[in-house]
DNA sequence: GCTTGCTATGCAACAAAGTGCATAGCAGGA
DNA sequence: TCCTGCTATGCACTTTGTTGCATAGCAAGC
């Protein structure tokens, strides 16, 4: 189970109720590693009764308690143990890359709905980036030496951003070949 | 469950036994969805099951028979459904990433070990990248303008080379922001 | 007063994926 | 002759992930 060793690295970065960390599963942390809040309360709780996290009840003006959490000693030892074992090769599940493969098979009306997927797809790509260059701007700006953790987080956004652009210019040569492949008279060159 | 779809488009482009789709999912298609044998023999039992592909028997020569599957009317049929449908966001899983962060809180010994392993990770996607390359040269060196089945095997091609090219130069980001980190004075510049 | 939307937590059921193990014949080398 | 490795298929068990649902208080707008 990884989700519990993307969890411990948030809760050192910074402790967090089950909420928050959703959220945080939803922008920064989603870009390499997503998960529902149902996950992560069903995670905590086994991290918590397998003493890796603990959690302290905080009441708030307006707003429901929240149950806060921070990693133990144990927590932090369970991650060290598993950042020191080897990295497993990422497991790949392109949806997209199968249906353009698929649409092979698809008529010439059935590709022009996958065009137009394609096209939403790349605009929420394009969102992403704007996201995470925003972010860049500012939990990046200062030039002077950062310390190790940010210097760390640092590198992992750049790689988010590489695969944001690096998708961005493929999505624009999957929309070039899909409109060689059926070239539209209705609508000429948009 | 989407491994159905990619072992349809699979067996559409040829027909296969599951230990073929298996060495498939290894090499070419295994850019966009991975999968083991283990997966794919339990998934072609439900998909025959549902009548979505037919098996035929075939004998070979000082080796095992061997189940060669094709696809239904009725299993294109669920293919067309399913590339007519939205597609889902892909979800991210970078072990590697999660690491990198964590290091934060390991130590000056740690990190190097991470870093050992950052190599043998790029020395891998370097090897995943020569692959492609030499694919590329001997599926699609002719010029010719292609058909639609291989300008989208092409282009999803072109995307295995993007992302790996993206990768090993985020590599490089990272191995020299992890060397920027614990300069080592026993081995100055490698 | 009603509806919508946000914070906040969680269970239950189901679907999908991963891990470990088992079998079996043949080829080729030590 | 034994060991290794390849073709070929599959079961059983465990772990993860997804979907749907439920609760509850407060704030803001209509």
């Amino acid at each position: 189970m990884s989700l519990e060793h993307a969890i411990l690295v948030s809760l050192l970065e910074q402790p967090a109720s089950g909420y928050e960390l959703a959220r945080r599963f939803d922008r920064s942390i989603g870009r390499f590693w997503t998960a529902t809040h149902q996950q992560i309360y069903r995670v905590l709780k086994q991290m918590a009764d397998d003493d890796r996290i603990t959690g302290v009840q905080v009441g708030q003006e307006s707003l429901p308690d929240k149950k806060v959490w921070s990693v133990t000693p144990a927590g932090r030892a369970a991650l060290l143990d598993w950042l020191h074992a080897p990295v497993r090769p990422e497991a790949v599940r392109h949806e997209l890359a199968v249906k353009i493969r698929g649409a092979a098979f698809d008529d010439a009306a059935g590709r022009a709905a996958l065009l137009a997927e394609v096209e939403r797809y790349r605009a929420d790509h394009e969102s992403v980036l704007a996201g995470y260059l925003a972010g860049e701007r500012r939990d990046f700006a200062d030039p002077a030496a950062p310390d190790a953790r940010a210097a760390l987080q640092h590198v992992v956004l750049r790689g988010g951003i590489a695969y944001e652009r690096m998708v961005l210019a493929w999505l624009d040569d999957v929309l070039a070949t899909l409109r060689a492949l059926d070239p539209d008279p209705e609508r000429p060159a948009p």
